[in-house]
DNA sequence: CCATCTTTGTGCACGCGTTCACAAAGGCAT
DNA sequence: ATGCCTTTGTGAACGCGTGCACAAAGATGG
């Protein structure tokens, strides 16, 4: 039976070994004093509370640059992730296949998330259209967003959003960067300001939007 | 003078308002008591701290689908962020304009880098390629990589990197979607699973990995 | 069957980030 | 000028996640 000690996972995950066998030990006690863990059983076990033994159907609303990419990308599938759909508003995409789905058009947005019991959607459209798009998701019964937009949506409770926001990620980089090539200490103030920064633009009486409500520019440019 | 309160911008940014005063104070005292900060000052303060006064030169490595969507992707430029190259290792590709940008191959990617001055690095090549890009890179004088490879990357110290997994996004929405969906209370083990997981599965005798050296499947199929 | 050795599971303490709460500061009206 | 009112800046307390350290568990070998 092969296994593995906290030990060793530990340090291939880069944390503390106390700390994994803590994260462990909420699932139950799976693992065995003196040799480790089964690591089938385990990964059975985190598949599990992970939610991987299902199948997801997800929709991915916006099929532009950034939809088709995450409609072609296959690392979705090997998580138990099936894209049911894909969604835009151009009538000049509908029935167009885009990695072998033929795209509908967000007419069918309601029907399509009921017929295929939907609970997790991906938004991909501009700023613009986000917050009205997931209102609509909301609406017909999705309660899991990945919106990709940089907007903040805002939504009732019990539904999750994630942003992933790659502007963001850069800043976080860059501001690491600046810190490198110079400036001592400085502050200590780091991704916190990031919401903030954004919030203070918003607050600079809107005129940091674009035509098309896309990024707000935080830097009066 | 257009100002604004911390309980504004806290109401706005979903956090603590005292929070979001001590985080403002490790830049200085900008505010003015009784009144609040001054809108302008304050997002050039900020924008400051967080490097956007200056123009970062990015390259992108890996020019498929994610990579082109990321170099049509106009919110880059509006952040202080500027397409310096495009790169890939096809040959077929070098030369073609995407958004404008002529692709480079990867044999120019050192003297690329240093022609311009580079610090920061896209990647996103398959997983495979990842690691060994990764390194040219490095060696060639980035020392700031947004990898978006489901790969962890391994680098020297004074190097960041910043891992986008979409993957990981929609698994923990689907962690959330079921909980949501019955199982009482269960464990508190949350996203700290996640890379955990990773690892397991790593132990699990590699043979998780598809042929290409994609993302490693947690669920045994 | 007992001794020994390895590794788990977890109580406890430490440290850090968040939040509370308030004194000090400054504007503004009288 | 004086007092009042608003909002900042921050000391202190709280809470939580992380890591240490060890007793208990179990395997393994003699
Ligand atoms: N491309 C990137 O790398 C990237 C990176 C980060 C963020 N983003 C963000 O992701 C979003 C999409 O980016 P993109 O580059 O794919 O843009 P895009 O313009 O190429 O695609 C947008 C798509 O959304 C569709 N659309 C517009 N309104 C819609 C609506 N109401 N309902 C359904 N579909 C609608 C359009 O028809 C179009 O196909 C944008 O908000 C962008 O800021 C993109
Ligand atoms: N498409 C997505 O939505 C998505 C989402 C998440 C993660 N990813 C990851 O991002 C990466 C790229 O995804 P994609 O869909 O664009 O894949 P893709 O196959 O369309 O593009 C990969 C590109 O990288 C180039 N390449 C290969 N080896 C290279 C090397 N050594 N140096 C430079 N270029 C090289 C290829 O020529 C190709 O153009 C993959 O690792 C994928 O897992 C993609």
């Amino acid at each position: 039976m092969p296994t593995v000690s906290s030990e060793e996972l530990a340090a291939a995950a880069g944390v503390n070994s106390a700390k994994l066998r803590k994260d462990f030990s909420y699932l139950g006690s799976y693992g065995t004093r003196g040799v480790g863990y089964d690591v089938e059983y385990l990964v059975y076990q985190i598949s599990r509370e992970l939610g991987l033994t299902q199948d997801w159907p997800v929709v991915i609303v916006g099929i532009g640059n950034l939809g088709a990419a995450l409609a072609n990308y296959g690392g979705f599938a090997s998580r138990g992730f099936r894209v049911a759909a894909l969604i835009d508003a151009d009538p000049a995409m509908a029935g167009k296949p885009v990695a072998g789905i033929p795209v509908q058009h967000t007419d069918e947005l309601e029907k399509i998330i009921d017929d295929n019991g939907v609970s997790i959607g991906v938004i991909a459209t501009p700023a613009g259209a986000a917050q009205q798009v997931c209102e609509r998701l909301v609406a017909a019964g999705v309660t899991s967003i990945l919106n990709f937009a940089p907007t903040v949506l805002s939504v009732p409770d019990g539904v999750d959003v994630r942003k992933v926001d790659l502007s963001i990620e850069l800043q976080i980089l860059a501001f690491h960067e600046q810190r490198k090539a110079g400036e001592e200490a400085e502050a200590q103030a780091d991704a916190a300001l990031e919401a903030e920064a954004g919030a203070a633009a918003a607050a600079a009486g809107k005129s940091g939007k674009g035509p098309d409500g896309d990024v707000p520019a935080v830097m009066p440019a």
